[in-house]
DNA sequence: GTAATAAATGTTATGTTATAACAATTGATA
DNA sequence: TATCAATTGTTATAACATAACATTTATTAC
């Protein structure tokens, strides 16, 4: 596992792995902001307020975040926010490849990489919650292989795997 | 895509690919049930008259289907069985690898192999709804090597690729 | 064979996740 | 500035899942 020191920026086919205990987040989440107004820019899409704001609330840390967990974080100020703002903003994140949908977990989480809607891998540490999202070219292109040997038309795989992260191997909960 | 006769089968290892339209579909049921017999007895489970007929109704064909849906199929002769009647012979079916869960669609479906609770792939036809489940070492092996260069230790991958199978591509709706 | 125990089922209630439908507002465009 | 499209607000409800406890059915020990 290669150490990333906090200057790197994930790119696609890099692997962005576990973070360690005291990395430095906030560059994590400024990176994170600063990706979603690219992206947002070069698709003439509006990050609006809600969408910020939901998508600050998923890079809060490295764990997945439930809709309605968002929806009580963003009610924490008084609002009554009400459950469609909380989904439409991730609708809106999802499609345009700022966040995804943790199927196994019923959570989202942002996206740790530019670009790319598909093929990418989640491993989630059951012992402390936390995700890293990989880009394995030898994952999807096995998938794919399998698929073809089907004669199936691949379309989106998804991959979630549930195991233990290197912390939580190394000093055991 | 090699072909499969009703008389094979299916085994770890093996792929069970798309069911062809007019395959012997009754073959697949009887199949399914006696192997969950088997399981059981070796097991020292009971596969009860609920276990059984909810794993009957998950063998209707070869789509998955909700748990209320298998409520309501339940419910259909006029009982007013409720969810853990369903939910209970689920988690049952699935604690002895005789079903599975599919994540991304809530929804439940038959076990196509014998043995091995982990390792299966799942290959969803967004047209006929149709799954089918592989255990593919190489999808298996390029996981657990993804995961081994995050210092991740696997324990249940999960994998469901979405697409559109053999058949509906031929011949789209 | 019967009592004691464990396993499974029945039942009610409730918790959690997600979306439909429509009104009101805001931003972009002509 | 009128028009149209996109976004947000709001209410209601649909869909998925489990907690908790009473009852019944199987198994086992005696």
């Amino acid at each position: 596992m290669k150490p990333v020191s906090p200057s790197d920026e994930p790119v696609p086919g890099d692997d962005v792995p576990f973070p360690r205990p005291h990395h430095d987040h906030d560059h994590c989440r400024h990176d994170a902001l600063r990706r979603a107004e690219d992206v947002c820019a070069r698709q003439g899409a509006r990050l609006t307020q809600a969408r910020r704001e939901v998508l600050d609330l998923l890079w809060a840390d490295h764990r997945p975040v439930s809709a309605y967990d968002l929806l009580h974080r963003l009610n924490a100020d008084g609002r009554k926010a009400a459950p469609p703002v909380v989904y439409r903003a991730l609708d809106f994140l999802i499609e345009h490849g700022l966040a995804h949908r943790l199927n196994s977990l019923n959570a989202f989480i942002g996206c740790a990489h530019i670009g790319g809607e598909h093929g990418a891998q989640f491993f989630i540490c059951r012992e402390c919650g936390q995700v890293a999202e990989t880009r394995s070219p030898e994952i999807d292109s096995a998938i794919r292989t399998a698929g073809a040997e089907l004669g199936f038309r691949v379309q989106a795989p998804v991959v979630e795997v549930e195991g233990v992260c290197p912390t939580c191997s190394g000093a055991p909960a």
